[in-house]
DNA sequence: AAGTATCACAACCGCCCAGAT
DNA sequence: CATCTGGGCGGTTGTGATACT
């Protein structure tokens, strides 16, 4: 049989935590740890609440360390450019900056950064919509929303504005390098300077993605696909990101899995950010696809992956 | 000053995976 | 091998604060 049940949830307290709680749990724990037991950490202390509500507070609140708001733009920059790399894997972003936990950088994301992608987003649209039609979504969005954010006169260049001047163009340039940050924990390369994630930093990203294990470094991915030569500076081609409706097609499999279909969610798709992956795109010889199935799988799914810059390929590690 | 809309973020919910039984 | 739970994660909701009318 399997373990003992969690909590008696009829008996957990649920709501916003008191001082009084904070204390009790934050205390007990820099005394003890957690002791690998987050279930049984509530009755050790005397606090009606469940487990994983005890984890949460003290991942996202009660830490040592932590930062709260006032996010920088190379902090800005830092999330965008992994968002825009593996999606809305906000555990793995909020590794790469210290003080920083996953629940505020998704906050922060919801909240913010992508009001600020819509907002520019839909400046350009307003001048240009009628010259360059985009996806169904975004056209009737078009018309009806207000322009709520404006970029080109913004003095706060971050990532974000970088993105969007260029989103017209075919290749997406490097955004400003972001600041020196402390190596990444499972980097046993050569990143000696201590640099952190950046688009510079391809090896230490596709290092990354392999550490995650599955999701990133499937086995089906071929050994020696050999992404296309690109320009100096160019990173990712996102017009060559499938459409929407390619995605439909493609990817019309293990919707909901978060094992199956990769494209659902690296990088993941946002409703009406259709435009961020460029629209009525071919499946062109640049993109790999990659049929998927097997003895484990009976329904094949065609996965179809952009290019990618240099070494920061689908190989597997050696 | 009051009512309403919007923002910000803490907390919860539900799912998945790995591991225990 | 099947069942079940703990830990972890991403998505969503609830609510207080703030801005606006």
């Amino acid at each position: 049989m399997g373990r003992a049940p969690c909590c008696d949830k009829a008996n957990v307290k649920k709501g916003p935590w008191s001082p009084e709680e904070d204390s009790k749990l934050k205390s007990y724990i820099e005394q003890h740890g957690t002791g690998g037991n987050w279930i049984a950490l509530p009755q050790k202390i005397g606090l009606k609440r469940c487990g994983k509500s005890c984890r949460l507070r003290w991942l996202n609140y009660l830490r040592p360390n932590l930062k709260h708001g006032g996010f920088s733009e190379e902090e800005d920059n830092i999330i965008c450019s992994l968002y825009v790399t593996i999606g809305s894997r906000w555990s793995v972003i909020a590794a790469q900056l210290p003080g920083r936990t996953d629940n505020d950088i998704k906050n922060y994301w919801n909240t913010k950064l992508k009001k600020k992608l819509l907002g520019k987003h839909r400046t350009n649209n307003n001048k240009e919509h009628h010259q360059q039609p985009r996806s169904r979504k975004q056209a009737s969005t078009t018309n009806n929303t207000s322009v709520t954010g404006d970029f080109s006169s913004s003095s706060s260049s971050s990532a974000t504005a970088t993105y969007w001047s260029h989103m017209h163009m075919p290749m997406l340039p490097l955004p400003p390098p972001p600041p020196p940050l402390p190596p990444l924990p499972y980097a046993e390369d050569n990143n000696s300077n201590n640099e952190g994630p950046s688009f510079n930093d391809q090896d230490s990203l596709r290092k990354l993605l392999i550490k995650l294990g599955g999701r990133f470094s499937n086995n089906n991915f071929s050994e020696d696909y050999q992404p296309p030569p690109l320009d100096d500076g160019v990173i990712m081609n996102f017009h060559q990101f499938p459409s929407y409706e390619e995605e439909q097609i493609h990817c019309h499999h293990n919707i909901g899995s978060s094992s199956g279909c990769m494209n659902n969610n690296y990088p993941q798709r946002l409703d009406g950010l259709e435009f961020f992956y460029g629209e009525e795109m071919a499946v062109t010889n640049d993109e790999k696809i990659i049929e998927t199935g097997g003895a484990s799988n009976n329904n094949n799914t065609t996965l179809i992956y952009p290019p990618l810059h240099e070494d920061f390929s689908y190989r597997t590690p050696q």
